[in-house]
DNA sequence: GCAAAAGTGTTTGACCTACACCCATGT
DNA sequence: ACATGGGTGTAGGTCAAACACTTTTGC
C-alpha cells in the first residue's frame, strides 16, 4: 500500500500519459487452456494483468517487464495483439471511486481519470514455471478456465476476445506449443493443447502425422511412465526449426 | 501555414499526448505496387503520412480521418498494423529545428519534441479514385514506386517494412484486390497485383482456377477491349462473399 | 501470317481425411 | 481378461503444380 501510494503521486510523471499495457497471458494446464486474471480491490470484476510505460521505455519493453513481474518469467512469448482505442472505454467514474476510497484527495492521481489507450498484448507461457504475485491494485491473481470467464471490467472481455481469435487464426500458420508446454512433452499432451485452442476434436492420427510432418518435434526415446495404459513417448522441439517455422510461418500458400 | 501555427499551438491541448498515427496507404498502377509519401519541408527526407488523435476521438477513427483528409476517399480499407514504442524512435532535434525555422519560440510546439509513441496502420486504395492533397507540413504528396522507395524519417521505413510483410502474410489467408482495384478489372489485372505484392511470377493458369474457386468474383461478359491482343474479360467482386471471405479466412488449416 | 496475350484442360503427385488394427499397462 | 489409451498404416478424394494447345487481335 505504500507502494500503491508512490505510485499515484509519481505515476503522472514517471509513465507515458494515456496509455496503458493489457496482457492476455495464455497458459495451459491439465487439458484446459487458463488465462491469468486479477481480482480488483473494490469491486466484483475481474482485470487482465496491466501496466504502463515509463517514459523513456520500450513499449514492448514495459509488456515483458509487466509480464515480468506478474509471472516471473524472463524469455516470454509476448506479441502485440491491438490497440483498444475508443474513447469511452476507459471508466473514469470507476477510477475515481478507487482514489477515493483509498483516501487520495484534490487531484492526487488525476492522471488516472484520463481517457486511456491501452495496446493489448498476449502471452503464451509455461504454466509450470510461472509463480505468481499479486500487487497492489488487486487482492487475487490466479488462472481461470478459458472456458468460464468471469465478468471483466472495462473492455478486458473484448481484448480477451480479441485475443483468442488471434490465437486461433496463428495456429493455422505458426508452430504453437513451445512457449506453453514444459520442455518435455507427449504428442497427446500437443493434441490437447490444440483442441483446447481450438475448441474442437481432432483425429489422433492426422495429427501425429501432421506436427512430425512438420519436422518442429523430436521424438525421445524415454516414454511417460505412470500414468495407467500405454506409455507415450516423449517429444522435444527442435529450437533452431521451430524459431525459423515462427518466422517464415508453416503452409506455403502463394 | 496559419493552420500550420494553429496546430502547433492548439495541439498541446488538442490531441492525446505522446501519440501519433502513421499509415501505410498501398495503391496500384500499371503493373505496380505504389506508396503515398510525404516530402517534408526543410528536409530532404520522406515521410509516411500520419497524423494526431483528438482527445475525444477513437484511435482507429483518427486514422480513418487522416487517410480521408489526404486522400478524398472514404470507405477505405485500413487496418491496425503495429505500434512502434522505442523511446528513441522519434528525432526530437530534427522537429526542434522545423519549429526554429518556422519561428516558433519559448517553448511553443513544445509537445512535439516529447517521446512519441505511433501506431502504424495500412491502408489499400483504389490509385485511381485518389485527389491527393498535401497539407502545411509537407511540400509534396506522390505515389512512389515500391520498387524505389526514398530515404525516409524516424523509423518510417520500419514501418513500411512491416507493412509490406504483413501486406504478404495476408494475402495468404485473405482476400486482397476489392479495395486496390477499379470496380471492374482483368484477371491479368489481379494476377499482376498478386505478383506486384509478392514479388514473384505466378502461373496464369493456376492463378485463374484458384480466384475463380474462390466464388469471390464474377466474369462479365464484358471485355476489355482496346488493348493489343486477345481482349480479356472483364471481373467484379462479389461483395458479399469477399466481405464473408474477410471474416472468415479462405483457407481453413485446422 | 506472325507475335503476343488470353482462354482452357490434363496429368501428376502431395497432402489431407477417414477409418481399423495392434500394443502396452493398470485394474 | 479387459478396458483404456497410444502407436501405426492404408485407401480415396481433393487440390495445387506443372505444363501445351488453341483463340483472338493488331501490326
Amino acid at each position: 500500500m505504500e507502494n500503491f501510494k508512490e505510485f499515484i503521486i509519481e505515476g503522472r510523471d514517471a509513465f507515458v500519459p494515456c496509455l496503458s499495457l493489457d496482457c492476455v497471458i495464455f497458459g495451459f494446464h491439465s487439458g484446459q487452456l487458463k488465462i491469468l486474471l486479477l481480482k480488483m480491490r473494490y469491486d466484483e470484476l475481474w482485470a487482465l494483468p496491466g501496466g504502463f510505460v515509463y517514459k523513456d521505455e520500450d513499449v514492448d519493453a514495459a509488456a515483458a517487464r509487466i509480464l515480468r513481474e506478474r509471472t516471473g518469467i524472463k524469455d516470454i512469448f509476448l506479441q502485440q495483439l491491438h490497440v483498444f482505442g475508443d474513447p469511452n472505454r476507459s471508466d473514469s467514474k470507476r477510477n475515481k471511486n478507487i482514489l477515493e476510497k483509498d483516501g487520495f484527495e484534490n487531484g492526487q492521481g488525476d492522471w488516472l481519470t484520463e481517457r486511456f489507450i491501452t495496446v493489448g498484448y498476449y502471452a503464451l507461457v509455461d504454466f509450470s514455471k510461472v509463480e505468481l504475485a499479486i500487487d497492489y491494485s488487486s487482492e487475487i491473481c490466479e488462472w481461470q478456465d478459458l472456458t468460464s470467464i468471469p465478468s471483466l471490467i472495462m473492455d478486458h472481455s473484448c481484448i480477451l476476445k480479441t485475443a483468442l481469435e488471434r490465437l486461433r487464426k496463428e495456429i493455422n500458420y505458426q508452430p504453437i506449443g513451445l512457449n506453453l508446454l514444459p520442455a518435455k512433452f507427449t504428442m497427446p499432451e500437443l493434441q490437447s493443447l490444440y483442441e483446447a485452442i481450438l475448441g474442437k476434436k481432432l483425429d489422433r492420427r492426422n495429427f501425429q502425422r501432421r506436427m512430425l510432418g512438420y519436422g518442429l518435434v523430436n521424438r525421445l526415446t524415454e516414454t511417460r511412465k505412470g500414468g495407467a495404459h500405454k506409455a507415450p513417448y516423449l517429444y522435444t522441439f527442435n529450437n533452431e526449426k521451430y524459431k525459423q517455422a515462427l518466422e517464415e510461418g508453416l503452409q506455403g500458400g502463394w
